[in-house]
DNA sequence: ATATGGTAGGCAAACGTTTGCCCGGTTCGG
DNA sequence: CCGAACCGGGCAAACGTTTGCCTACCATAT
């Protein structure tokens, strides 16, 4: 092996000092006077010539005091939690990033819990985290009247919940107005004259999908479209079922020439389907889904879909949770973000934009 | 953007007990027997009256020790870090799922940090790492002769890096063949017929950007083909520049037929490029990218590409991780997969494969 | 009656910080 | 020359566990 002459670092025998007992040593002080020093306290009085040497030596020796006993003594860790279900799904990797881009420059650290959607995951997590003393905790995986959730409220953990709820109102929220964003794409595609919309919904165990549902049938209502049960099936928020769900509506005697996905993810598994069966988007099959995630804008065609600004729910939740840790009052403070209908191919609405560059502005590398 | 706070009385019940002190007082027992009835201390032997009585009360209070004082005794944290340029890029979001899927049963819990390819976050977020006593650090952000991963060996903490090494075999990693895949790639282009092929490169800072170039000259040199070297250009990894350097690539006056991108991400760029200017792939352009992220599977005509196992690098990278804590020797063992050529419609190969479902077969809800 | 031994837990020292309080010396005013 | 006021830091408790060692009690054996 070639070893080239850069400087050996390997060379420090002796280990850097790392406690304040080992550094007070050093300095001939006791340990207390070097926390003073080192956290600036004010109250500390002290020959400017002690203070100098004290810093020189937490300079070279780059001290840094042990996060977990400091957390001990102070009762606050500076780490947060974040519960999703899988942070594979595009949807939860941009809120992840807003919520961490919140948290980062205020020092906090973030623990990514994947559930998978599944209700003994979440809970089981849930309760690591608060052993751990994690200082606050994001969730995004909840069920409507979670029994994780109720157990949450009665810890003393700061949380909030982000895009889905679990009894209305009674916790801090933030999320999409899911009524409003459903009801704007299902009008859209009864604005192009469509008038057999079927709804790819998600699980009426999860406040997106009932909410999603009720703004779909309240357009078709509003618009004296009758509502026909056979349109509206189960998808449950995947690909994979928004897929299958597709081929089986395109299977009626009488297909529908429209559908709105409950998700983004859903929507481009009715792409899959169509192209399968050999339909045309938009022509034979009109899309829309909802989240405008950055691959909505990358599909050929681009797709239809409700805007979410998912990067600022995830900075928005940071800030009340943070909010709530530096007041310390844990109230039920709600945001909701007014929806946006963003036309693209899928629908035929509109001339389709180029894909995406700017849905990736944010330069990532591999 | 609709804000609405409600006042409201934190309904509380009685508090229970947190502490073993608190729980002694209860049981009228010392706390160390508490703890060692919870801890299933086999060297305690004790009344089996006292034991189910404590046990009783360690259910009905559904205690669990405080994770920062115990971590302060036991000098662990079972927490991990995993250290990423960003988690909305596919391939680090598959890559930190196998991570956290290793981790997670063994009781680990894991921070993820977001570097965006900034050597001073990265840096930064190091210290504050070890400064929290992390347990391990899984680097994916790492520059070749990186400071911060200089840094990381003399620090105790274990870590392995991930994808991109920094010096040659003085750490822990996990990655794949990266000359062996871009020669692949290559080579694929080449018995296509191509003969100028561009190379959509990585920076020459990062392992794989430089290793890949080589991979791309060394196919080149052994078809006899001489490198020209208007047909490399640094894309620097990211969509954008993938896109820009495509375009770049099609104003040459004699433009390549084909290239071959450093990343999936990179290749989805080049689409754009090509599609903007109206040419088609793979008829006028063909295109390969590196990864195989769930992406390159859906896009029309689908990626062809150099699959890596990216799960399973995570996994992996866990399980070398979880080796190095348990046994406490911290050695530069190395994993090296074998990338294996995965041909699409990109490169007009084959037929094109139905996009999707199997590449998201993980359930996963919004 | 005394040593022996087993039973059932208690004691206290860590782990590394932070922080309220205290104290010995010097200086200054009277 | 004496008390007061500063000055410059030290002491020790506390945060909540874990764990090596100890002990008080009781019964049995000698």
């Amino acid at each position: 092996m070639l070893v080239t002459g850069e400087t050996n670092v390997n060379a420090s025998v002796r280990p850097m000092p790392v406690t304040l007992k080992e550094l007070a040593a050093r300095a001939l002080v006791h340990p207390s006077t070097i926390s003073r020093v080192a956290n600036n306290d004010p109250s500390l009085r002290i020959a400017p010539a002690t203070r100098s040497r004290i810093e020189a030596l937490l300079r070279e020796t780059e001290y840094r005091p042990n996060g977990v006993a400091r957390g001990l003594k102070l009762r606050q860790t500076l780490v947060w939690a974040v519960v999703i279900p899988d942070i594979t799904n595009p949807f939860f990797a941009a809120l992840f990033r807003g919520i961490e881009d919140g948290a980062s420059p205020r020092g906090y650290n973030v623990l990514l819990c994947n559930t998978d959607g599944s209700p003994e995951r979440q809970r089981s997590h849930l309760q690591s985290l608060t052993a751990r003393r994690v200082d606050g905790v994001i969730l995004a995986s909840t069920f409507l009247k979670d029994p994780a959730v109720r157990w949450l409220r009665h810890q003393r953990t700061p949380y909030v919940l982000v895009n889905r709820y679990s009894d209305e109102a009674l916790d801090p929220f933030v999320g999409s107005d899911d009524v409003t964003g459903a009801r704007l794409a299902t009008q859209h595609l009864l604005s192009l004259g469509h008038v057999r919309i079927a709804h790819l919904a998600g699980q009426t165990t999860i406040s997106t999908g009932v909410q999603r549902r009720r703004g779909y049938q309240a357009a078709l209502a509003a618009a004296g479209v009758p509502f026909d049960p056979e349109l509206l099936v189960d998808a449950g928020f995947t690909e994979d079922g928004g897929d299958r769900a597709t081929e089986g509506l395109l299977a009626l005697k009488n297909p529908p020439t429209a559908v709105f996905a409950v998700t983004d993810m859903t929507a481009v598994g009715a792409y899959a389907a169509a192209r399968r069966l050999g339909l045309r988007v938009p022509e034979d099959l009109a899309i829309a889904g909802y989240n405008d995630i950055p691959l909505a804008a990358r599909l050929i065609p681009g797709l239809t879909t409700v805007h979410v600004p998912i990067h600022e729910l995830g900075t928005v939740a940071a800030r009340m949770l943070l909010e709530q840790i530096e007041t310390g009052v844990l109230a039920p403070k709600r945001v909701v973000f007014a929806p946006q209908l963003v036309v693209r191919g899928s629908t035929g609405g509109v001339a389709e934009e180029p894909p995406g560059a700017k849905y990736f502005a944010r330069s990532t590398t591999e």
